[in-house]
DNA sequence: CGTTATTGATAGTATTACTATTTTAATTAA
DNA sequence: TTAATTAAAATAGTAATACTATCAATAACG
């Protein structure tokens, strides 16, 4: 079920980048690398300098494709979400009943897929994402960021999932709320389940997650 | 309602600060400036120098009360939930009903009173909550800030709101998820109908936000 | 009055977050 | 094949950040 990469290419918002990173194999490297270390390291104690020397180059070669750290933790949020609504469509592509097609993304959110896209490793980019990407928009440039179109993708995605909750209730007058709290608790949790256990149930896992949010979606919709 | 504050003095773990802010007038001075300034610039331009400055004192003597400016975001936070349940309990006190119970917390939560305690502006705490508590700990060193209690006064909130879930519902098998969804579901929601109006639904004020929150609390609990 | 704790003043260091410039290497186009 | 263009490496430097250390001044306290 998984697309086969050679067809798909992330296409994240230009104003992102100085450079594109998917043009070039130092770009690509910047990439790959990156997703490593940030996942090693955290956002915070992660340096250009520290990437540089792990791909055995540069700072000011980095700084030709990316304008700071914090615009490269967008890409890779930005590139994520780009590749999620790829899925997604693809997956609900022959899916007639929205329900199905909002367990079907639930389930995608909950339970992500190990594997190797493009060079770079979804499993640690969806930690990433866990642990990090509310830093991309948790700031005070974030205004400047969104009339450039920089959250571009992540609203894409919010927008086509909220479309799917109000096809199963047309008039339902929350669905960015429900949506949004959704995707993020999923986060949530998945770094609670892991660090701050008490504030999560067991089992937390995948599974047990979507099926906590699955429920609450249903429920909420139908209810109102 | 609101108690009245020479009762109040909120404990927070000794841990996160090397000298207690709250027994000296420059240890107060620091929280109720820092809630202004890292407001105002937001947590990541917010330095010890610029509040030294504006409290016309250096940076050595901020640094004789908090480690850094993390262990001091993290001081608000805990302060806020201490205070918060506090509150919470004095005014559930004389319910009986476990849903008149939610209902009165979920407002708390969602609708922030403007008030200003022990010289600390709730609003503009309230704010700081919403936009910057979440990288108290998305970090890595969040084991070992657990380990040594410091996020106690968040865990005893979520601990006292999954109870009252339970009293609703005993036997929900997921009090915790749904209660710490709540909360960050609260607080992004906030930040989101300010800057990312997209993924949230309009009017996404305090009553709406409660609404929306209790009648997904109810709904969850009871289909469950 | 003397002791102790608190703050202020000053100074200094390592690291971070950049920017600029020049050199080298690789591509491509004439 | 050479010249022209572009990408990347190497090097250097700056301002700001995140601290640490030392010592003097002062206030509080018994």
């Amino acid at each position: 079920m998984t697309p086969s990469l050679s067809t798909f290419s992330a296409s994240v918002n230009e104003g992102i980048f100085l450079k594109d990173p998917s043009t070039s194999s130092l770009g690509l490297n910047i990439l790959t690398k990156s997703i490593i270390l940030i996942d090693d390291l955290g956002f915070e104690q992660f340096t250009f300098r520290k990437l540089a020397t792990d791909i055995h180059s540069t700072e000011a070669s980095i700084y030709r494709y990316f304008e700071n750290k914090h615009k490269l933790l967008l890409y890779l949020s930005s590139w994520y979400w780009g590749w999620s609504e790829y899925k997604l469509v693809l997956r609900n592509a022959n899916l007639a009943c929205p329900v199905q097609k909002l367990n079907n993304a639930i389930h995608m959110l909950a339970i992500p897929e190990k594997t190797v896209i493009n060079g770079l490793d979804m499993g640690r980019l969806f930690d990433i994402i866990c642990q990090e990407s509310s830093k991309a928009y948790l700031v005070t440039e974030v205004d400047n960021l969104n009339r450039h179109g920089l959250f571009y993708n992540y609203k894409k995605f919010v927008a086509i999932l909220s479309d799917i909750v109000l096809e199963i209730h047309p008039g339902y007058p929350y669905p960015h709320m429900l949506v949004t709290t959704i995707i993020e608790g999923i986060h949530h949790q998945k770094f609670f389940s892991e660090h701050l256990p008490s504030l999560t149930d067991k089992p937390a896992d995948g599974a047990s997650l979507a099926d906590f949010y699955y429920t609450l979606a249903l429920s909420v919709i139908q209810k109102n």
